[in-house]
DNA sequence: TTAGGTGCAAATTCTTTGCACCCTG
DNA sequence: CAGGGTGCAAAGAATTTGCACCTAA
């Protein structure tokens, strides 16, 4: 799945801005890792971007790519799936439920909702193949997090 | 947040069933580790049950708390937050999209569909952190998974 | 009794870190 | 040219596997 190169460039673009703004170097590596994750909806792993971006830059390390997807989060340029940077958790609540996820610390509160179980699939969804639940995933920043974000940004100034 | 001891019997209910019904043993390690993950809604990882559980088996291994967790979710009677068994996987996409998940190969596909993008957050949730991003998980099992999966059944009977 | 389950320890796999050199700003 | 950034190699986590013994059915 292509992402058409208009939108990679306004996304490597929204980068350079980023980046200059935080004062971050925009190195040949950088350009090359965000470029590799903004120009496909695979979602891959770390990994697959390093094989990616080995084919332009044959020196690149697997730690380099780490570091940069890092901070493309921190900068909110990238996001991941499920929570961030936490090992696999475990949920044996099956009564429909829903969640609130915290992308500072992982946190993760559940909360019911009428509305969102009653939440139809698309068509052209149901037919990537037979659906099992729906759920809705609410991100943002937990009141702890937040507290100390707030903090931290206040003290820079 | 504990789980309530009804609702948790409930569940171990369903897992001897479900033990019975698959053939498989109902060890004093898998009631106890099912336990753990059962009665609490906080969603713990593999190291979290295994301490858990240690209090009342101090001999339990983390490897059979592993393979207890995956056989549980073989049955279906727990889920994983985010993709099954996968790494962190990275999304530049910004733009209000939402996931379709399969929980066999971890397959993860975009869609867009608007009736979703117009959520509104419930107020409760709201007061639990400033929300950056509302998005639906659909799961499922995709096509090739489950085309999989009828041959694999069929030929069992 | 006996096949499936467990514990142990070692192997893998994934991710992070320390450090010396390099390159962007 | 200075300080952040990179590559390398090694450390650290997280998860899986092989094998001999154990135990629920």
């Amino acid at each position: 799945m292509r992402v058409p190169d208009q939108e990679v460039e306004k996304r490597l673009e929204r980068f350079r801005g980023a980046a200059r703004e935080a004062g971050l170097k925009l190195t040949h590596q950088r350009m090359e890792i965000f470029h590799e994750v903004a120009s496909t909806e695979d979602h891959p792993d770390a990994d697959a971007v390093f094989r990616g971006v080995r084919e332009r830059i044959p020196t690149v390390s697997l730690d380099t790519v780490y570091r940069t997807l890092w901070l493309l989060e921190d900068l909110g340029l990238v996001a991941t799936l499920g929570p961030r940077r936490e090992r696999t958790r475990f949920d044996a609540n099956f009564t429909s439920h829903h969640h609130f996820l915290c992308g500072r610390c992982g946190l993760v509160r559940d909360f019911e909702h009428e509305e969102y179980d009653m939440l139809d699939v698309p068509p052209e969804v149901k037919r990537l193949g037979p659906v099992s639940r729906v759920s809705v995933e609410v991100r943002g920043v937990c009141r702890e997090c937040a507290g100390r974000l707030r903090r931290k940004k206040g003290s820079k100034r």
